[in-house]
Order: structure tokens, then sequence, then C-alpha cells
DNA sequence: GAACATACATACCGAAGGTATGTGACTGTC
DNA sequence: GACAGTCACATACCTTCGGTATGTATGTTC
């Protein structure tokens, strides 16, 4: 328990630029163990880039911003991401797993198998309204990141309907077929609904006539019984 | 007719790099119009672009690979395009007119308005399994022009979705509804399957189930009359 | 406490997008 | 049919940005 007061609060001699010391985190940082730091830094990291990545998009998002942002330098970046990509990579894979979870959540209320998946739907579609979302998982990620990355980086939303339209069959509830194709046109068809919804001239209306069609096209394909 | 001959073939002064006289045209190029050669010269640049993006995507491949694929020089291609962006964004409207083409030749082809928008959507569908397509319209597009531009840039097969399905409606094929949501649907989830057919193990297999699936989608969709 | 590993900072490089400017070919005009 | 003006480029250069090599203070291990 020596002494533990280093002086100043920057990360190491020169001058740390800013917005750091400004997250939750009490005051001292030298006396904290490196795996702590490190999470610190990567944690600075992925809130700058995401800020970045999702206001000016993947390619005009300097990663000499986001350092600034992080108030870290390129090192720091290199040290923690193999490069841009991966870093936009990261950013989208904790998106993936926002949007899970909020989609899990919805989906887990209902009992019913069919109507959790539409309910699972809805709430994608929802929170896939916010520009930031957007930007990150339905504009950059593809041309980013590639198609397969973006289903083999954590969970992801496709995978989540894939698996829910799968049990939708196992119980019945839809008539049997092979998952992969109704997964394409459902996932597909809701992200392009986001798109054309956040952008529409009346944006409120434009969602409940997405999900009115949505409810029509669900209720057609679930068996009578 | 005077003297007409110009002596080297090259387009000016210079040593013109190479590429460019390979066309289809014949030898001589200072006896002809100005809009002659410059339509030449942004054929070149479209399809080197084209090319070049389709192979290594929008921000790999460089205007400078691109300019020495034309035989041009980033004087000319600075001169027809105000960036790299608007370049890739004729080479998408360009992409996008072909597709159209494609599809509203399978539309036209079917009487049944319900039935010429299955069609329709069957041949975009195949038309985009092709790498180079997807790459362009789908991977890269809405990150590097955005989506406003996607439905501005000339003839875009979302708008051929949503007068087909407004047709299928008028004509009483389907339910009234308005159109704008079932469009979205429809064109994202053809979109994802192109994708994920071009990606799957056996896509012969997978574009076969696809087909299926969106059969029982249309016809629960279709009015039993 | 000495050897080693970690977590950065600093300085630099090359490539690529974009621009400013020059020049020869073409075109309308008198 | 010269001549002025415009068009269609080429050349050279600037700036930004992704990436790398290296130095160094901090933390960890034995």
């Amino acid at each position: 328990m020596a002494a533990a007061r280093t002086g100043s609060g920057s990360r190491q001699g020169a001058a740390g630029p800013a917005a750091a010391a400004a997250r939750g985190g009490v005051a001292p940082v030298a006396g904290r163990r490196q795996r702590e730091r490190s999470d610190a830094t990567v944690e600075d990291l992925l809130a700058a880039a995401r800020a970045l990545f999702a206001a000016e998009g993947y390619t005009a998002a300097s990663l000499d911003a986001v350092c600034e942002r992080a108030g870290v330098t390129k090192g720091a970046l290199y040290h923690h991401f193999a490069g841009k990509r991966q870093l936009f990579g990261a950013v989208y894979a904790r998106e993936q797993q926002r949007l899970a979870d909020t989609v899990t959540a919805a989906y887990l209320r209902e009992d019913d198998p069919w109507e959790a998946v539409f309910q699972g739907g809805r709430a994608y579609l929802e929170a896939s309204l916010d520009p930031e979302v957007q930007r990150i998982t339905l504009f950059d990620a593809p041309g980013a990141v590639g198609w397969e990355a973006m289903r083999e980086l954590g969970v992801n939303c496709r995978d989540l309907t894939l698996r829910g339209i799968a049990r939708a069959i196992r119980r019945g509830a839809i008539a049997p077929r092979p998952a992969e194709p109704l997964t394409s046109i459902l996932y597909g068809g809701l992200s392009e609904s986001a798109m054309a919804i956040a952008r529409a001239d009346d944006p409120r209306e434009a969602l409940q006539e997405a999900l009115a069609d949505l409810r029509v096209l669900f209720d057609a394909l679930a068996t009578g019984a």
C-alpha cells in the first residue's frame, strides 16, 4: 500500500490530450492494473469511433479524428486494433449485440413462436430507425467488413431471425420449409423498410403502415391451426 | 476534305499511355468531333471504373488505377466527373439501368400483374447473383452514394418494384394497401436473398428454394379471384 | 530487483483523393 | 480562312490519411 499518488491524472509522461478523463471513473489512473487501463482505452476508442463512424460514415471518418476524440494516439489504436476495418468491425459487432439484446427481449416476451418472430422483427425495425444505427449497420457495414464478416462477428440479428423462423417451423406455427430463404426475405425486408421509413415524409405513419403490412404477411404465412 | 492525317494515333501531343486505342473504333482520332471524343473518354472511364470497383470494391479501387486502365490521366477524369463518389455514382446508375432493362423485359412478358411482379423479382434476383453486380449495387452503393442518391440516380429497380406493386393493387390482383411498405419488404428481401444465395454452399439449390418460398409468399398475398 | 511484457506515444512513409495550371485540338465567327 | 474563345484533356503538385517502425514509461513476474 505504499505511496499510490502519482500526481497528474494523465496516463503517461507527456500530455494526454483530453476527453478520456471525462469517463465515469475516479481520478487516478496510474495505479490501476493493466487490464483495466487497456479495457478503458478500448472503450474510449470504440465510443469515439462509433460516434464518428455514425456521424460521418466509414470512409469520411479519419482515424486521427477518432484518436483525438478518444484522447489517445494512433499507437494506442493500432495496439488494440489491426486497422480501420477491424476497428469498424468491433463497433459493428457491438451495435449488433445491442440490437440483438433488444430483439431477443421482445422475442422472449411472446409465447406463440410465430408471433414472437413478429415482435422480434418489430423491435429490430424500430431500433433500426435511428440514423446512427442505420449508418453503421445498414450502410457502411457491407462495404467495409463484407457480408461474411457481418455474420461471423459475434451475435447478429440475421441469425436471430433464422433461429426464430426455424423454431416457428418446428412448432408448426408456419408451414414446413427450409428456413434460410424466408430468413433472407424477412431480414432484408425489415432492413430496407427501416431505411425507407426513416426517410419517409411522415416516419410515424410509415412505420405504422409497415407494421400493418408485415402483420398481413405474417398472418398469410401462419398455419390456420 | 483537306489533309486529315495527323500521324500518331495518340490523342494529343504527349504519350497516350495505352489501352484506349484497343476500343472498337478505327485508327485516327484527331479528326472526330469533340463530342465523340468526349463520349469515348467517358465510356473508357466508366468501363475501367466498373471493372475495378467490381473487382476491388469502392475504397480499394484507386482513381490512379482507373485512369491507367482507361488510358487517360486524372485531368480527364476530373474534367468529366466531380470526384470519386460521382464516378461511382455514374457506374452505379448504369448498372441499375442494365438491371432495370432485364427486370422490365421479364415483367412485360407476363399479363397477370401480380405474376408479372413475381417474374420481375425473379429476374432481379437472378441478375443480382453476379458477384460484380452485387459488389457495386448491394455492398458499396449504400455507403458510397447514400440511400437517397441511389433512388435519384436515374432508373432503379426499387421504383420498378413500387410501380409493379401499385399496378397489381389497382388491378385488384392483391388486396388494397399502401404500396411502399410491401415494396420495401420485397425489394429488400430480394436483395438480401441474392447475397445469401451467392454465398450458399449450393447456390443453384438455394436459388430454387428462394424462388419456391417467394412463390408461396406471392400466392399468400394474391386475392383469390 | 532484475528481466520481461504490456500499453502506449512519437515520428515517419507511401498512397491516394483532389486541385491548379498549362497546352494543344477543336469550333463558331467575321 | 485567320482568329478568338472554348473544350478536352495532360502535368505537376498539395494534403490527407491509413499504416508502420521505433522509443519509452508502466506494470508484471520470478
